[in-house]
Formats: C-alpha cells, sequence, structure tokens
RNA sequence: UGGGCUGUCGUUCAAUUGGCAGGACGGCGGAUUCUGGCUCCGCUAAUCUAGGUUCGAGUCCUAGCAGCCCAGCCA
C-alpha cells in the first residue's frame, strides 16, 4: 500500500494538464485501479451549495467524463443534527443544474450505517479501537497541543470483550450522549494531532434525516468517509486542502480494516474577492437578514446565481479557467463577470429597456401618431428571430445619454446635436426643459423622417446610437440592480474588532422602475435578455404576467466610463 | 515553538521534467461597429531570499523567509 502516499505525479505527464488529472493519467497508464476512474461529489447536506463546490462538482464530474469513468453523489450526512431534507433537495437540484450527472449512483452515507457498524466491531475485535468514557473535555486535555504529545486516557487498555459488549450497549440506547465514545487506539504522541486516538463514533440521540430514530450512535467524517469511498469503489478521492492532515488517517483505517483503497487527493478550495465562502458565514447571511435567503441573487450559491441569471455554461468555463492547483489563491471576481458576458453575450436576445428615464418629445412627429419596427432579437445571430417595438411622439431615453453640457468625446444627445435612436430615426435636440429646481424633466427634439430605421440615405454619420422605448407603450417594471455583496475585496481579513458584516456593501442592491419595451410583458421567470447598452438580465420569479421582476445578472462593458473617469481625473 | 501543505506577471493556471518563462483575466493602446457591447490587433508584467551544482536552474542540492492547515464527541 506504499503507493498510495504517492500525491507526487512521477511517472509521466501531458503538459497543461493540472495535478490530478496528470496522476489519474499516470495511474491509467500503470494499470492501477485497473485504469478505472471512479470519483463522487460528496457534500454533508449542512447548507447550500455554493461557487466554491461547483469547482469540486465541475472537478470531480469533469474528470469522470474525460477519463470515461463514473461520478457518484454521495450525501455525507453522519451528523443528525445539522443535516436536513431540504439541503439534500437544493443539493441534488443544483448539482444538476450545473450539469452534474451521477446517473442514479446517488448514496448517503447513512446508507452505509450497518457496514459501518461492523467494521468498527472488526477494529475493537483487532485491538485498534476502544470505547473511551472521558469526557469530552478530558479528551481535549489528554490530547496535548501541536507542541506536546497527548497522554493516553486510563480507559485505552480496556480489554476486547469489555470494548465489545461497552459499544453494543452504545448502539442499543443504554447510555446519555457523551457518556462514550468509540475511539481508534492509534498513538497519541503522533506529531500529526488526526492520529492521536481519533473519535469514530459519538452517541447522539437525535432524529436523523434518513435514518430515522434507528440509530443512536453516529460514525465520525474520517472513519466514515474512506469506508464510503472504499464501499463505492472510488478510485480518486478529490477533496479540499484541509484534508491532507486526515489522509494519514484515512490510509490507516482502510489499511487496518484490509479493505480496497482509493486514493485521496486534495486542491486548493475556490475564493473569490468580494465575497465569502464558509457556509458558517453564508448561514449567518442568511439567518442574519442580510440577504433575501440562500438564493438571493447576490449570494454566491448556486441557486442564487442561478437566480441572478448566471448559466451554468459560464459556471463551468470559470471554473474550466481558474484550474486545479494546490496553492491558495483568491479569484478575481471580474473573472466571472468575463465568462458570465462571455456565454450571455452568445445567447442572450437583445431587448431595450431605460432604467432611469427622461422623457422625450418628437415635436414633428405626428400626435397620435404609431409606428412599428421589426427588432432582431440578436444583432450576430438571426435564429433568434425578431420582435415588433411600438413607436411614437413621447419616448423615454437614459438621463445619462443626455448631457446639457456634453463633455470631449461625448457621443450622445446634446443641445443641437443629432443621434440615431436605436433602429428607429435620427433625432436632433431642440430644447431642454427644466422645472423650477432646475433639473430637466424633457427634452425637445425633432426627427429626420428620412431616416426612418436608423439610417440615412445620403450617408450621413451619427457618432451616437441610444436606447429608447416609447412611452405610453412602456412596461414600467422593477429591476434589481446588484452589486458586490461586500465593499472590500477580501471581507475574511476582518480587522480587530470587526467581522465581515461590517463589510457589507449598502448599495449592494438598487431596485428602479425602469421603463421596457412590451414584447417583455409575459416573460417567463428565469428568461435571460441583454437590454441594449446597459447589461445581462434575468427575470424573476417575483414577476408576475405582464408585470415582471429583472435581476441584473452583470453589466456590460463600460468603457466609456473608463474614458469619462481618466478624463475627468 | 510539533507536523503537514504551498510560494512563477496585478490575479490565476502552465512550462515537453535541466534547454529561449507561455496562456487566460485585468490594465493600457489601436482597428471595426446602428449596442462606447461583441469581434480583431498590439503592448504591459513574474520565477520568495541567499548560497551551491551545471555549458545552462522556475525545475536539482543546502540554508533561510513568508503564507495556509491541524489541538470538534463538525465536515
Amino acid at each position: 500500500m506504499s503507493d498510495h502516499n504517492a500525491n507526487e505525479p512521477d511517472r509521466k505527464a501531458e503538459p497543461g494538464l493540472d495535478f490530478i488529472r496528470t496522476l489519474i493519467t499516470a495511474d491509467n497508464a500503470s494499470g492501477r485501479f485497473d485504469s478505472r476512474v471512479h470519483t463522487r461529489f460528496p457534500p454533508e447536506p449542512n447548507g447550500y451549495l455554493h461557487i466554491g463546490h461547483a469547482k469540486s462538482i465541475c472537478l470531480n464530474f469533469g474528470v469522470a467524463r474525460e477519463f470515461g469513468g463514473k461520478c457518484n453523489l454521495r450525501f455525507d450526512d453522519t451528523n443528525p443534527l445539522k443535516e436536513s431534507q431540504e439541503y439534500v433537495d437544493s443539493i441534488r437540484e443544483d448539482v444538476k443544474w450545473l450539469g452534474g450527472d451521477w446517473e442514479g449512483r446517488e448514496f448517503y452515507a447513512s446508507d452505509y450505517f450497518e457496514q459501518l457498524y461492523q467494521h468498527a466491531e472488526q477494529l475493537i475485535l483487532a485491538g485498534k479501537a476502544y470505547v473511551d468514557s472521558l469526557s469530552a473535555d478530558e479528551i481535549r486535555e489528554h490530547r496535548g497541543t501541536l507542541t506536546a504529545p497527548g497522554t493516553e486516557s486510563p480507559y485505552r487498555n480496556r480489554g476486547v470483550e469489555e470494548n465489545l459488549d461497552l459499544f453494543r450497549r452504545m448502539r442499543a440506547g443504554e447510555f446519555k450522549d457523551g457518556e462514550h465514545v468509540l475511539r481508534a487506539k492509534i498513538d497519541m504522541a503522533s506529531p500529526n494531532v488526526v492520529m492521536r486516538d481519533p473519535t469514530l463514533y459519538r452517541i447522539r440521540h437525535a432524529h436523523h434525516h434518513r435514518t430515522g430514530n434507528a440509530w443512536c450512535i453516529y460514525p465520525m467524517y474520517d472513519y466514515t468517509h474512506c469506508i464510503s469511498d472504499s464501499i463505492e469503489g472510488i478510485t480518486h478521492s478529490i477533496c479540499t486542502l484541509e484534508f491532507v492532515n486526515n489522509r494519514e488517517l484515512y490510509d490507516w483505517t482502510l489499511d487496518t480494516l484490509g479493505i480496497y483503497h482509493p486514493q485521496q487527493l486534495e486542491f486548493a478550495r475556490l475564493n473569490l474577492t468580494y465575497t465569502v465562502l464558509s457556509k458558517r458565514k453564508l448561514i449567518q447571511l442568511v439567518e442574519g437578514g442580510h440577504v433575501n435567503g440562500w438564493d438571493d441573487p447576490r449570494m454566491p450559491t448556486i441557486s442564487g446565481l442561478r437566480r441572478r441569471g448566471v448559466t451554468p455554461e459560464a459556471l463551468q468555463d470559470f471554473c474550466a479557467r481558474i484550474g486545479v492547483a494546490k496553492a491558495d489563491s483568491v479569484v478575481d471576481f471580474s473573472l466571472l463577470e468575463f465568462c458570465m458576458r462571455e456565454h450571455l453575450n452568445a445567447v442572450a436576445p437583445r431587448v431595450m429597456g431605460v432604467l432611469d428615464p427622461i422623457k422625450v418629445v418628437i415635436e414633428n412627429y405626428p400626435d397620435g401618431q404609431v409606428e412599428t419596427f421589426d427588432m432582431p432579437y440578436h444583432p450576430e445571430d438571426a435564429s433568434h428571430g425578431s420582435r415588433t417595438v411600438p413607436f411614437s411622439k413621447v419616448l423615454y431615453i437614459e438621463r445619462d445619454d443626455f448631457r446639457e453640457d456634453p463633455p470631449k468625446k461625448y457621443h450622445r444627445l446634446a443641445p443641437g446635436v443629432e443621434v440615431r435612436l436605436r433602429y428607429a430615426y435620427y433625432i436632433t435636440c431642440r430644447e431642454v426643459v427644466k422645472d423650477a429646481d432646475g433639473n430637466i424633466t424633457e427634452l425637445r427634439c425633432t426627427y429626420d423622417p428620412a431616416t426612418k430605421g436608423g439610417w440615412s440615405q445620403d450617408g450621413r454619420k451619427v457618432k451616437g446610437t441610444i436606447h429608447w422605448v416609447s412611452a405610453a407603450h412602456a412596461l414600467h417594471a422593477e429591476v434589481r440592480l446588484y452589486e458586490h455583496l461586500f465593499s472590500v475585496e477580501n471581507p475574511n481579513a476582518a480587522e480587530e474588532g470587526k467581522t465581515f458584516v461590517d463589510y457589507l456593501n449598502p448599495d449592494s442592491l438598487k431596485t428602479v422602475t425602469a421603463m421596457l419595451e412590451p414584447a417583455l410583458a409575459d416573460v417567463a421567470p428565469g428568461t435571460r435578455v441583454q437590454f441594449e447598452r446597459i447589461g445581462y438580465f434575468c427575470a424573476d420569479k417575483d414577476g408576475t404576467p405582464g408585470k415582471p421582476v429583472f435581476n441584473r445578472t452583470v453589466g456590460l462593458r463600460d468603457s466609456w466610463a473608463k474614458i469619462e473617469k481618466k478624463e475627468g481625473a
């Protein structure tokens, strides 16, 4: 079993592969595991999956697919106090949505409770496990410290028969929580604290979401995970870096039991700027009411990202781009945004919506007249088809698309300036109307009838093209504009006396009433569109027929904002 | 101060295992454009430190330094 320590690729490699795929390639070449590849994604159903899990899902299912192998979905449900069916359901949905296909191999650690129990008796019989009757506090005291060895429990040398009897009575429910535990008998002086007689079973008179009240003793992670992997014939058990120390116990358990032994491999978990990714903190955000539930579009949860409008393809692409390695890293949120735009650009239909409207009256356009324009849903992909958009005398345009005193390089509407209304007409601003406070309330413009469709026969060019919506036909819709949940890159690094909650971005959600083109009236929740020149949006489930609600997935790149910022500075 | 893991452009992942340090994101500049979007082109910028071996070191050796993980009856 010496080769189970072979975490470093040392046989052969294909350049460009990550260290996990490199190792698997070598294993396949050498015939280890009969050249099979079988992975698993093993979440604990105690919270919603987040983008860090997405990395693991893409890795495990991806590796299986690439090597012609299999990947199981296994719920690591050994702690009845924290787990629930709600989480099982959400996890199943999220994995499926992300493209993970476990082909019916949906397993639960709790499926193996009886086998796990039998193996525990096997360890007792072999003199490799004992029932300890120390309290939790006493066990901690006996464990020693990082620099000092531990001391053995006075119960460590109980006889096999006594251990067996006690353990069976633990199972039978004769003891209260905490009265006894089953421990592996390894080495209280090990420099690896994990190996100082780790707890294998604890007593918990608790209802389990799947096994009900069948058990009152529950196995611990280290003991359960390796045996579960073994039972399922897993070849490569991929987990995150914090389990490196646990690998020694993983190997010890399987070797001591003498059963099939997969290879544990550890990679660095994902960190993302402007977000927190620990379950504890995400739960705190939900329970503290800082967000509106696990699927709040600001959450880095898979359900949150989905509701925000991120596509599974974008998430898969993101996971492929960040790579897999063993060095701790923090990925730039802008890479995620890039991946969102990359895919949405290809698949999202274009529509027009005005987020911050200002009224425009076309003075020379006939009162009461309505024209309709047929506009393509996607300028580069005719397969998306087209829709009809009404045009009339009174319109809305974006407030930011007009400047009374335009700065240099400003290409949009200004007094005396002609611009193109997307797919419609050229208009020129003639007059600015203001209220008593000097706020602009209306723009009086004229249009050139000869530019119908947004194009001039005489070859005349306009510098700007802006989007618009006919006021009389506009759909008044709620639009939610999301920004980073946190205002600092690393909310985890809180200064003295503060926590990550103190770094929440007060402007992470801004709700506006936008003016949308009428074609959007009955859009189905989950539909993703691009509001031209603004960004990508996704119809939210809070919307109703005729009254849609949109979430901003991500804004378009805005090079004008950069220019303006630079000129201003 | 025990043990383990990790150090390469601003970020992230590579480097045919000792042979010109490359890609992507970001940033900057340009072309194109009925979305200041998309697309295209160009530029920018890195081997933790100090020694050593070698014709040649990101890669091997020695000694340091820095970061992360571990003392749950959590996973």
